[in-house]
DNA sequence: GTCTATACATGGATAGAC
DNA sequence: GTCTATCCATGTATAGAC
């Protein structure tokens, strides 16, 4: 791969994300993405192969960028409330790069295009193997501990974390309630990590009475 | 409208679903439509005036028939642990139907076209409606009801779901694992219903004191 | 209300010059 | 590796006969 080989393919890259932001799925073809990346089209089919291949590697060159963004940070965090907390924030920060966009755009399109459903679970897969490592450290301090699947929640927090995302471009206002309410569930957490022992334990012990049942 | 006239409606609302379903947004055209429906191309036109005008109104249409299905499942319901057993039989029941599918490549597509968004927004908030019903019902009877919003959770909950439907279509196994872990964390609702009354008491003081701070 | 035919735009993909 | 030119399929939308 020569330099300049190296930077169309970039370009392209790039400008395959900024059109999935920018027009949708629908309206991501070879020719609008060219124009957005200043690139001939024909270039695509040269690099690619096609528009969906293109799709395809742009999909987990992002999530390999946004990802990495935030594992420092992940990594920080200290108690699920702080995990909460910093879920909104990257939420909003998300939003504007647009990056949880294109996810849910090719998540759409994956639904009958096997070839993006298989870059699409990759790319996520980059997401939830990171939320998975915090989740199983800051549940291992709470009652939660005993019985919740941190992969599986790790799977539920992404998945919904996206169709919350879509959700917000439809209805702003309603996804700022549904965000809202979310984190006052999060004194939930918070009360648990800070039941007096007692209370605690009656909780526990109910809850593993529950799982067995 | 005259009866044949109703009829080929119906069938173009029906069968831009189930295009919608079958093919994706993506492959959602005129033509692939009146295919599915069996009826001629030019037809859509006519009544509908546009292709995104017909699934606007598909949407709804199909979302109203869905909802309806299920109101009188939801008012049976007595606790919320009982409401998550039936999400899980409902999500299986919808993405059968693939409806929830069907709001998941709108939901993608109204990112970028605003008549579509409103019709999506519209068929979604059908859903949110029942659920915040529910939801309202059956938080009264738990210490969450101190401080949780029934409105904002109902959009989180429906938000969610159509994420994880979207999720379970390009990784099944990995949603049966994200469904599973919630499923889980229903007993957390459990126990907080059934804890001794003292245990609660601490639990809802708790609560409480940390949606003040 | 429905059908045929058609105009015209957009999209995927390739050939071949440079 | 990149550009121009082009083929052909698909898509939106309309006109006009029935």
């Amino acid at each position: 791969m020569s330099a300049s080989g190296g930077a169309t393919r970039l370009k392209l890259l790039e400008g395959a994300l900024r059109t999935l932001v920018e027009q949708g799925i629908a309206k991501t073809s070879a020719r609008s993405i060219a124009t957005t990346a200043g690139v001939n089209q024909a270039l695509i089919f040269y690099h690619f192969g096609s528009v969906d291949e293109l799709l395809a590697a742009a999909c987990v060159h992002g999530a390999e960028q946004r990802v990495s963004r935030y594992r420092e940070r992940l990594a920080a965090l200290d108690s699920l409330t702080e995990l909460l907390t910093f879920a909104r924030a990257m939420h909003a920060e998300e939003r504007a790069a647009g990056q949880v966009a294109v996810l849910g755009q090719l998540l759409a399109a994956g639904q009958t295009a096997p070839a993006l459903a298989a870059a699409t679970s990759a790319g996520l897969a980059l997401w939830i193997e990171e939320l998975e490592g915090v989740l199983t450290r800051l549940l291992a301090a709470t009652p939660l501990a005993a019985f919740a699947d941190p992969a599986g929640l790790a799977r539920a927090a992404a998945a919904s974390f996206v169709g919350i995302e879509l959700y917000e471009g439809i209805d702003p206002e309603g996804a700022a309630r549904a965000l809202d309410s979310l984190e006052q569930l999060a004194v939930l957490a918070q009360a648990l990590q800070g039941l007096g022992p007692l209370s605690q334990r009656a909780v526990t012990h109910r809850l593993r009475r529950r799982t067995r049942g």
